[in-house]
DNA sequence: ATTCTGACA
DNA sequence: TGTCAGGA
């Protein structure tokens, strides 16, 4: 991994700043990491600690929520990509960039997306 | 001053 | 999701 990402992935922002950036209320991202879509670290006094690709995937959150889409789809947007990400760690063959994430996120956007919805009822 | 967890008038 | 409580 290269230094750019691992300066990304340094969580040290803590969650007024993230609430500045990301225009979510606190009550808003603490909801979304008790659904396991951001995973901040802690502080030595239980502070939420965030880093810069929390506050890229607070904001994607926050575009699909924009998108009309519920928890449950971008639980498994997440979900798809981490499964993708492991998949393609096992086949030990093309090292995933942000831009492979990127696409696949853009892609899974695409595939589910092609219907609107409201909560739970499935057409596809 | 800031953030945390739990709870719901 | 808002908001208040009570503690760190």
């Amino acid at each position: 991994m290269k230094e750019k990402e691992l300066q990304r992935s340094r969580a040290v922002l803590p969650i007024g700043t993230i609430m500045k950036l990301t225009e979510l209320t606190a009550r808003q991202i603490r909801y979304y990491e008790s659904q396991n879509l951001i995973l901040p670290v802690r502080s030595e006094s239980n502070r939420r600690l965030y880093s810069l690709n929390d506050i890229d995937r607070l904001l994607e959150i926050k575009d699909y929520l924009a998108e009309g889409f519920n928890m449950a789809e971008i639980k498994r947007v997440y979900e798809k990509q981490a499964a993708r990400r492991q998949h393609e760690q096992q086949k030990l063959t093309k090292p995933v960039t942000d831009a492979d994430l990127r696409d696949a996120l853009h892609n899974e956007f695409l595939t589910v997306g092609g219907f609107r919805h409201d909560s739970g009822t499935f057409s596809n």
